[in-house]
DNA sequence: AATTTGTGTTTAAAATAATGAACATTAGTT
DNA sequence: AACTAATGTTCATTATTTTAAACACAAATT
């Protein structure tokens, strides 16, 4: 019954019984990290085991990678050391090379009435600013814009429906697969004239502060 | 000796099951995101365990939030659904950052088997070279690309259908609605997974501060 | 209806993570 | 050096996760 200490070599942790997927890779250790956190808050295992309830000993192993530990275990440590959970998980990996913006994430913008619908799919704010929306529209669902400036730029592409853009005197009518460029440095008006729903794609260029 | 069945009720972790927001009190609730991603694959427990090499029945209890996994066992299970550790756990928490933009180098897009539709809706070259696109890829449609340079920035939205991109040696999966930015400082590829056909858009911006 | 097949849940045993106490090791002081 | 005090590691035990097999249930097939 008396089997080794010697950490989790024997254990699930670096089993490869499952051979085919990912043998090369393995969980993130997160030992080093942890340690490294604790002596920033000049903290004793003593000392962050009873501010996150978890024993010392467990600590210890932790921070040395001969255990594994739950979920609960890591996350009342990363609350002791006031340190987002994922970071303390990440840290081993590699650098975040993705953004990953869920359904509920993307920020959404809508007409007064509902019928026009923004959603904000990115903006950029370096030498221009740029900004890109995608649209959906249900019949008579109009979005008004004032001025965004001399020099801007607005890329229409209409996916679905039909969609009635109005920028100064002039206006023009898209259907659906259309694309409409115009400046956006007077008020302008896009209104879903239906009968289906207006759907499309938006790439805003404001401001160019730029000179060539 | 008292025997506690009930899960976890009598540790630190939570006493009900509830995956709403993360209060902050108590360690992420990972069942419903989990569950989530299986049947977004379309795995049955059986099939998740044998890829995961957790067994079904842990599963089934993780699922319900009935028991409190290891890290071992949270990465394992990450692996199979192909999902970053970190965003199975973020699920109510923080978001990540942004990225910066570097040097650069003639971007060269290197294209498809006919599956895969790319519609230029317009570019822009400044000092940095802007392009947008929408796109349509029936099921097995893939789309092959080289490095843009580094710093180079992709901004996918998928409006409908389901979406798997690589970069580098990471990759995500993308299903409607959902917005992923990523570097493109390495060869990357998209492939619609069905299947009902992909459908989205996508900005880039490709860093063209060439120096001939 | 009865039987199979597929899918998720529960059960009993084994593996191991977590705990508290004893032990070891270092660092500082006399 | 010897003695403390402080810190980290190991030990024995307990608590819980994990596994494999049995179970329950539903849907499909005969």
């Amino acid at each position: 019954m008396q089997q080794k200490k010697e950490a989790f070599s024997s254990s699930s942790f670096a089993r490869d019984a499952f051979a085919g997927q990912n043998t090369s890779d393995r969980p993130p250790l997160v030992g080093k990290e942890i340690q490294r956190l604790r002596q920033e808050h000049q903290l004793t295992l003593d000392e962050l085991a009873s501010k996150s309830g978890v024993s010392k000993s467990i600590l210890s192993q932790i921070e040395r990678d001969h255990s594994n530990p739950t979920l609960s275990t890591i996350w009342r440590i990363s609350q002791a050391l006031k340190q987002p959970l994922v970071d303390m998980l990440s840290s081993g990996e590699e650098k975040p090379r993705f953004e990953h913006l869920k359904v509920n994430q993307t920020p959404v913008v809508s007409s007064t009435d509902g019928k026009f619908v923004l959603k904000i799919l990115g903006t950029l704010g370096t030498v221009s600013t740029l900004q890109w929306y995608e649209f959906k529209a249900e019949e008579g669902g109009i979005l008004e814009s004032e001025s965004h400036g001399s020099g801007s730029l607005e890329n229409l592409t209409l996916v679905s429906g039909k969609l009635l853009v109005i920028s100064g005197t002039e206006s023009r009518e898209l259907i659906s697969g259309e694309t409409l460029r115009f400046l956006t440095d007077s008020p302008h008006r896009l209104e879903s004239l239906g009968p289906e729903p207006a759907h499309g794609f938006m790439v805003n260029l404001l401001n160019s502060n730029e000179s060539f």
